[in-house]
DNA sequence: TGCGGTCTGTGCGCTAACGTACATATGGTG
DNA sequence: CACCATATGTACGTTAGCGCACAGACCGCA
């Protein structure tokens, strides 16, 4: 069904969140310049250290933000679906980014030309606001992440991990190897394998080569940790007014 | 020699990188609403969820961004000393701290009211751009914590707080008892004792009930991981024309 | 000067996660 | 259909860090 309606479906930026909150005079400036590109997986978007020339926003693929260490062991930082976008750095000043960013889940996005963003950005309207609210979202998403890295084990991660790409999937099904998994979790494979075994004995998921499914959400959630719902209500709280093309109270600015 | 200079220098707001980097113009618009507050040791600036009623630039102290679970354990997500500012929340968008900020090292620092910070933030100048800038480096220390937090071993860890820490003291003594450092680290009060015990041994530190003394800050960098050197090299990068009264080149905005 | 709270040192069993090694299963490709 | 690269399962010893318990040391205060 997910395939199905990537195919059948016209791509419209509308899907990402962030676009979709745009009012309409500020979405058709935009518009003529976003330029659909699909995102396969184990595409790298950005070099760790490299130049933004453009910035991305997914609408149906979901990118995570790695880091990889001198030793070659790496860890994710933060995850971005159809709520947010890659190349915070440019508007943020640094110019580059300190971390790589990696296709997770493939599909598609729309991408933006740096100056044309900065362009925008420099304008101090939404687009402006919008940014650094969805930044402030990914901050939480950071510290909680250094936090859950630091306290939780291994099974309440893989947890954690499952239900935030699950909430940005249209199905229940993930492509995925646990070696994969294990990438981003920064752990063992063998450690995924284990826990992943764990969660498909208790009926939780199912998993086969490279395709996990999940057949009962809930029993996931039983078991994660609080870092989940933390991140998730940090999210709702900041971008729940970014769903439709409303905008965001002028408070802030 | 720390304390006696804290006497008789007289306190000034330049004594903070971000506030020295501004502008004649902008700086003295905001000198006379900046008020200047002592921190003393163990000082909760913001608790978790709370609104944010003053920023803080601090000028000797150093505070600590802190992260408390529901089991109590707790870990520092990043450092904020007179390098930077607490309170970025205010201007991201979300206006309540996700984390609570803790003083690590007490001092003085100079408070602004946050109606007069977004006042100035959203005259979108240098003010704007510096604090995205230094909001920039605060993420990269927060990633870089993630992933040590991860991978590194607790004296690897240790080795990295105290000179990160040491970078923002002007003096070699730390006021700081092995409990703190532990609930800083997120790792057991033993655990420190034992890390502390090694590099004692090794003639890098001395130590007595509550204060640290650097002995010798080479031998300290010989033993830490490879993030104290991305998080300071990141902070030199974005921060580095914040040392003086010229600003910030105005490609970014 | 003596008291007492707090900070520091140390030991011990326990567990989660690691590193390594290898066996087995799977599914796409020629 | 057979092959084979890749994904997954399992096992075993090792280790870092935890939780707990308690002894001793320090230092500020009465």
């Amino acid at each position: 069904m997910n395939q199905r309606f990537a195919v059948s479906a016209p791509h419209t930026p509308s899907q990402n969140h962030l676009l979709a909150a745009l009012p309409t005079a500020e979405f058709e400036r935009l518009a003529p310049n976003l330029e659909l590109v699909p995102m396969p997986l184990g595409d790298v978007l950005y070099e760790s250290g490299g130049q933004l020339q453009h910035v991305y926003f997914p609408t149906t693929s979901i990118v995570s933000l790695h880091y990889v260490m001198e030793n070659g062991s790496s860890a994710e930082i933060a995850g971005v679906g159809n709520e947010g976008m890659l190349g915070i750095s440019l508007f943020m000043g640094g110019n580059s980014t300190p971390s790589r960013a990696i296709v997770q889940t493939a599909g598609y996005g729309y991408r933006l030309k740096a100056r044309l963003m900065m362009e925008e950005f420099n304008r101090a309207g939404l687009m402006l606001r919008l940014l650094l609210r969805y930044t402030q979202a990914l901050i939480t998403q950071m510290s909680q992440t250094a936090v859950c890295n630091r306290h939780h084990s291994v099974d309440q991660q893989l947890c954690r991990w499952l239900l935030l790409t699950l909430d940005r999937l249209p199905s229940n099904e993930l492509i995925m190897t646990q070696e994969l998994v294990a990438s981003m979790l920064g752990v063992r494979r063998e450690a995924v394998t284990e826990a992943a075994g764990k969660l498909q004995h208790a009926g939780f998921i199912r998993y086969r080569r490279g395709h996990i499914t999940v057949l009962d959400r809930s029993g996931l959630v039983t078991n994660v940790c609080e870092c989940y719902a933390v991140v998730k209500k940090e999210f709702d709280r900041l971008l729940s007014d970014v769903r439709n093309r409303q905008g965001i109270p002028t408070t802030a600015l």
